[in-house]
DNA sequence: TCCGAATTTAGAATAATTCTTGATCCAATT
DNA sequence: AATTGGATCAAGAATTATTCTAAATTCGGA
């Protein structure tokens, strides 16, 4: 599943200390969690309602909605936006961009090389305050490149 | 208007061969651009659409929406998108990234360190081919976190 | 157990964008 | 100069992801 070693990391649900957090791991903001962990292939909302309706059919929509805002502002997952799509979340603690697939579609992870963070050797206005880097690569998957290359012979 | 020398480039509007654009550059679609040009402020659609019905009262929304996605797809001007809100669009041809203030909801360019490229330093999968590297920073501009400040004290 | 705040639910509302359809424009040809 | 066909435009309807609303439910603490 994971594509390198140590490019993943993410928070363990029996870490979690609820007196901490500012708000209860109820059941539903649980199981979204889980559902995006089990897969970490950036599922959309419709996406993860779809999937947790399997396991907690009475769940609704706006629930899914609810818990991914919770979910994000708590930290656990990141929204990850591209073009007007809908957004798909990512569970995925570690410093790193997204790379969207133009022809399937897929979302993955991608890092930068050994030593440079994010953020690095961006030149800000004196006085900013940044609260996030974001970086959105868009292109053709391995995959889909050479399946595009196979159809031209 | 620009905050550093050489950060701005942009496409002279006298300068366009149209036959070899592959699309006519109408009375709108020049309008759209020529609006965009002259801020420089990464206006939405709706804000594009307002400045040029000043000049243009017939104009549709929906045209707008077509000229901004034929500019687009020319390479004319870039869409820039900060998590769900409206798109914005940037003709700076330069390679950089854009900083979103949560305060004022400001957009403006930013650049990297003299000699880094955008997509510099990323390590990518094998075999896949990218189209588009987009840099998105969130945070606070130097003039919200100023007032910040004073409010404080 | 009871209370109140937090959370969930269902459905309505919102809003940016896209789609549809008919009208208009314009360059190339007759 | 008139004709024609494809590109473009305009107006409004449709779409769709997301947010909002209001009522019901849950749950921890008094």
């Amino acid at each position: 599943m994971n594509p390198r070693k140590g490019t993943v990391e993410t928070i363990d649900p029996a870490s979690i200390d609820e007196g901490k957090l500012g708000f209860r791991m109820t059941k539903q903001r649980k199981m979204v969690y889980d559902v995006i962990l089990d897969e970490m292939d950036h599922p959309s909302a419709s996406e993860v309602f779809l999937r947790v309706k399997e396991r907690m059919p009475s769940i609704s929509l706006a629930t899914v909605y609810n818990c991914l805002e919770t979910l994000t502002q708590a930290g656990f997952v990141k929204q990850v936006n591209m073009d007007r799509a809908p957004s798909r979340y990512c569970p995925n603690q570690m410093d790193h961009g997204h790379f969207f697939c133009s022809e399937c579609g897929e979302v993955r992870d991608v890092f930068k090389r050994e030593g440079t963070a994010l953020g690095e050797s961006w030149s800000l206005p004196r006085g900013s305050r940044v609260e996030q880097f974001e970086m959105v690569i868009k292109g053709v998957c391995p995959e889909c490149a050479k399946k595009a290359k196979q159809n031209k012979k």
